[in-house]
DNA sequence: GATCACACTGTTATCGATGACAGTTTGCTG
DNA sequence: CAGCAAACTGTCATCGATAACAGTGTGATC
């Protein structure tokens, strides 16, 4: 690969003149300067202007598993929005894994002007780590609670769970089961508070057995909707608190044999690309996945462009009770807790 | 953030010894240098490493669509792979676009050891593009069908399409459509040529109303999915030839209230996180995506960790018909073309 | 104590592009 | 044609890490 000497010695001007020439300056030798680009089929390196400029053209992107497709689409967004500003996306999965993530971090954090990152808890140490590599963050759909603070695009959690909840006791349910995320994850802890608060505002008791604490993956869904009809006394209605978690769900009721909405009456969280294509329609709490990534995208252009320090800014996107199929009133009222 | 120069200042040794100890050398003054990276914070800049010594520790992947789940498979699969190489994966989303593709191309193959990609097009003039680049390069899914040979890893579309009509064959099916893909690209030339060549094994003649070209898109198969519906003499059952088009056309047969499979059998290519759980459960060709990709990640890694040139790989994978519920015999048989 | 091998250490050019600075050419005016 | 500003050009240090090379110090041996 030929470098910016060669071009010049081809040219017969001096390497200023080329890279005055490819930063768009009107020089004498500009057609001489070209032929010999052409010619030698030059490209600038990236890496050296990287290291002389310090700016690299790229953002990290971290989130913790690729194949969701929420996170599909959150990354969909992001690109669409930086890609005008001339800003390639560094897509890291952290796999769920705090070790990975770490090491995604420390390598993206120098090889990227910014980072968008959803991370895995909220006793993570990002910041803190960011903070040496002095680059902009912008955290998406989940934060951490220490650290200095960053710019950040959740959605309205609360909110959306409390509308599925309302929408459940207002078809009759009582017996209401849930089935929690990672709870040291933003969504996570924010949902389960959620659920509990909206069971309290309707004036109903908990029942601890319940309350399943999952971890957001499609076989903890499966395992915790098999405990839930295990029991003696079952929900009439459950709340699954991300896609995954439903889908596995939905399967193991599915083997089960269990009649939805008939018997039992499941909302999910998050959209699913064919929610509507189920046996029965599953009603979600829909939430605007490529325009949150690409709110996350803007605020971290904007800490790129601009130089003076603007505060923090702390976005949160509405949610949408989307009512379909998969819930419906209790088959028997009675055995209430 | 410190450099090298500071910590060989803070140890008081020269910047040799601190690239020796970071090397592993057993160094005098060891723990000093220890001390003063602890210190300092200091992390040694991947960029001027890169620069000076061309490598780059990371290896690029280039697909169509991130937020279609075969993809998501394809890139989880690759990383899985590669980490433990210790290289990292940057990803490029060149969302059906021809000339994002080849930007994406021009800068990754400059940060990357080496690239992995579903080129979007056969005509395609990658392999020259990154040649110049002399990075090793792996087809993955597709390949071009121009320029020098490459290692390529695909699965066997042929056979898939052919068993999938087989199937319907051996269901009594005589009219049956299919909604290729983006013919200009290796799957959906396969899938296209097998069809025809599957229908003419079986002495089925081939009516062209029923053959259309769509472009992988969720919108291309609802589209399609209306037209064959429209037509005057329907086909009983319909081959869709990626994932995407099938949630289209599935959705099309929703609004439309066909019965599948009483009134239309669908087979789609490629499994669907949920297609066990549609109305009906869908019988699709299923392949190997995850493993597809690290297939394709071992190949590269390969190229990139021994220097003497093996000889190009092709490697076919093999696929599997997965018969569910969406397929069943032909209402009213009789009205054959 | 002189000699020698071995182990470690420092100096410096290099990767490729950039930009501050100084130097040269051009074109215009009187 | 001298004088001068404007426009352009070349030289060189720099970003941070590395490695070839040369140099220093230590310990063992006679």
């Amino acid at each position: 690969m030929a470098n910016i000497q060669d071009v010049a010695r081809a040219a017969g001007v001096s390497t200023a003149s080329v890279t005055r020439y490819l930063a768009g300056q009107r020089t004498r030798s500009a057609e001489a300067v070209q032929r010999a680009i052409d010619e030698l089929g030059y490209r600038p390196s990236l890496v050296a202007r990287s290291l002389r400029s310090g700016r690299h053209h790229s953002i990290g992107v971290i989130v913790p598993d690729i194949s969701n497709p929420f996170f599909a689409a959150l990354v969909k967004g992001i690109e669409r929005e930086v890609r005008p500003h001339g800003l390639q996306v560094i897509l890291g999965n952290s796999d769920e894994d705090v070790d990975h993530e770490e090491s995604l971090v420390r390598e993206l954090s120098q090889r990227t002007d910014g980072l968008i990152m959803a991370p895995l808890s909220e006793n993570d140490q990002i910041p803190r780590l960011i903070e040496d590599a002095g680059i902009p963050l912008v955290f998406v759909d989940r934060e951490t609670s220490s650290g200095p603070d960053v710019d950040r695009v959740l959605v309205d959690n609360a909110a959306g769970v409390q509308q599925a909840v309302d929408h459940l006791v207002g078809l009759g349910h009582t017996r209401i089961a849930t089935i929690s995320g990672r709870v040291d994850s933003t969504p996570g802890r924010m949902r389960h508070e959620a659920f509990l608060a909206a069971l309290a505002g309707h004036g109903i008791d908990v029942d601890d057995a319940l309350v399943r604490r999952g971890d957001f993956r499609e076989a903890s869904g499966h395992e915790h909707m098999t405990a839930l009809w295990a029991l003696a006394d079952r929900p009439t209605a459950v709340v699954v608190a991300n896609n995954l978690m439903t889908a596995g769900a939905l399967v193991a009721l599915g083997e089960l044999g269990v009649d939805v909405p008939r018997e039992l009456s499941v909302v999910g969280f998050d959209d699913l690309p064919l929610a509507t294509l189920l046996d029965p329609p599953l009603t979600v709490v829909s939430r605007p996945d490529v325009e949150e990534g690409a709110a996350a995208a803007r605020l971290l252009v904007a800490r790129l462009t601009t130089e003076e320090p603007a505060p923090t800014a702390h976005l949160t996107l509405p949610v949408e009770l989307v009512v379909r199929a998969s819930t419906a009133a209790p088959a028997t009222r009675g055995t209430t807790a």
